[in-house]
RNA sequence: GGCACCAUAGCCAAGCGGUAAGGCAGAGGUCUGCAAAACCUCUAUUCUCCGGUUCAAAUCCGGAUGGUGCCUCCA
């Protein structure tokens, strides 16, 4: 059985699903108009522990992550300028072009991070009418109304606003510096729909004429399209507790006059250099940032599973160091008990399989669970400890399985350092220790490592 | 100003009332012409500080200090 920490209750429950042995869950994805950043990645990578965790338990999963193509309001909050808009005008692309192409490199990141794809991948623009349709209810029931630059949410119909964050409209209203929209009843209240303006180039047709859907209202309409009025599992980071999730909760049980969610898991945010990352302060890095450094995507991985999900994560270049340290040791000391005919004893087997599902259960305890990983390698070498980790991989994610030297890049050697070993090796063969020791001088300088094996001279390129 | 969360060795980090997991770095050793890598061993009488509860506290309570985030789009 396993406990997962929900944010609407503040508390770890055990879980149970909706229906007997299956999941459903819905993950806030990207907006696709940049490249993702590893704080965006970090979250995605914990929706897919959540994900794995699960499976290990035995359910099988129905998990939809929406990729959010329009509708995503910015900054001067409902008064922004969409995101996709903004980018597409830069860049000087159509919306549906920036989309795409961040999409695919989203994809891409995800699958070097081994993040395991939701069941279902939900595009905003695919979705329109449902959206509409979603709208067009709330209206009905008179928790919407209209003004003339859209369809807003009416906050005071809605007494439970603020359960998720534990803040109550008040305090939201006190604490706000936004401008007040004067023909919105209450500050607080949040667009459903916003009518285009003529030159507005993502528009649809509406009851209310063109316009294009808000963000909130994506998520409660594709959710409730695929997952049903009432799903286990909804995901996303931090930043969401306060608007976002609580305007979905609004929508969801305006409609539906119960609850349509049963546990909110939300991941923590990453700090870079112990401050705030974003995009703003220009302290964001991509996957392709730390493979340009000399990263593995995994080394990312490992980095992020050695914290807790509900922690901040301070991300420097130090600690993704030891992880990517720590992450080849570990390949290697594995591929030597792959290597073993020993046996390890079942007591000693069970009981470190037991203790790292114990962790897992435990609201996700990777951490713990990489520890009991660490201990378990430790143990004399045996095929059953590799066999072991495999099990564990099946969790962490981490392509244990790989070749250990996959790990080391390739690289084309320049022929002026090739005849330099050579050289070295001969001067090795002749004891001329002197002449060798110069020659790997030179070699450096040139910007390679020489190294001597068992299996011969390695060279490799020296690292910054 | 309001609301949260966090504080464990040089760095990262688990621990959730029963006497400090694990990783990186560091030290010593094996190996090596020397290095590097790899492997083995060692490395916090103590958990920011001050009170309190308890037979027992890093763990619970109160206070202080420090840090971070949110309150505006944001994973």
């Amino acid at each position: 059985m396993i406990k997962l920490y929900n944010t609407l209750t503040r508390k770890k429950q055990e879980f149970s699903p909706v229906k007997d042995g299956w999941v459903s869950m819905y993950s806030c994805g990207p907006t696709v108009y940049n490249y993702a950043h590893i704080g965006n990645l970090r979250t995605y990578i914990f929706m897919d522990l959540i994900r794995r965790a699960l499976k290990s338990e035995g359910y099988k999963l129905k998990g939809v992550l929406n990729i959010t193509d329009v509708g995503h309001l910015m900054a001067d909050s409902d008064d922004g300028e969409d995101k996709m808009l903004k980018a597409s005008r830069e860049q000087q692309k159509t919306p549906w072009q920036i989309a795409n192409h961040y999409s695919n490199v989203f994809f891409e990141d995800i699958k070097k991070l081994n993040i395991s794809k939701p069941e279902i991948i939900a595009k905003a623009t695919d979705h329109i009418p449902e959206m509409i349709e979603y709208v067009v209810e709330l209206v009905e029931k008179g928790y919407a109304y209209e003004t003339s630059d859209g369809i807003y949410f009416d906050i005071s119909k809605f007494p439970g606003y603020g359960s998720l964050s534990g803040a109550s409209i008040e305090d939201n209203i006190a604490g706000a510096r936004v401008e007040v929209n004067s023909e919105k009843r209450n500050p607080a209240d949040f667009a459903l729909w916003k009518k285009a303006e003529p030159l507005h180039i993502m528009q649809w047709d509406s009851p209310w004429g063109k316009g294009y859907p808000g963000w909130h209202i994506e998520c409660s309409a594709m959710s409730r399209k695929y997952l049903g009025k009432v799903f286990d599992i909804h995901s996303g980071g931090v930043d969401h507790i306060p608007i976002h999730h609580e305007n979905e909760i609004a929508q969801n049980e305006a409609l539906t006059g119960k609850r349509t969610v049963n546990y909110w898991l939300h991941g923590e945010f990453m700090l870079v250099d112990g401050g705030k990352m974003s995009k703003s302060l220009g302290n964001t890095y991509t996957i392709k940032d730390l493979e340009e450094r000399g990263y593995s995507p995994l080394d990312f991985r490992f980095f992020c599973l050695n914290t807790h999900y509900r922690k901040k994560l301070n991300f420097t270049f130090t600690a993704l160091d030891s992880a990517k340290v720590s992450r080849e040791r570990l390949m290697q000391q594995l591929a030597s008990h792959k290597a073993s005919t020993q046996k390890t004893s079942p007591e000693i087997l069970d009981g470190l399989r037991s203790s790292f599902v114990a962790a897992i259960q435990d609201d996700l305890n990777v951490p713990l669970a990489l520890g009991i990983l660490f201990t378990a390698i430790k143990e004399s070498k045996s095929q059953d400890i590799y066999t072991l980790a495999l099990e564990f991989d099946k969790i962490l994610g981490l392509s244990l399985t790989s070749d250990t030297s996959a790990i080391t890049e390739s690289f084309v050697l320049p022929a002026q350092v090739e005849i330099l070993v050579a050289e070295r090796t001969t001067a090795k063969k002749n004891r001329d220790f002197a002449l060798a020791d110069s020659l790997r001088e030179e070699i450096a300088r040139l910007g390679y490592a020489v190294a001597d094996t068992k299996d011969g001279t390695r060279v490799t390129p020296l690292q910054k």
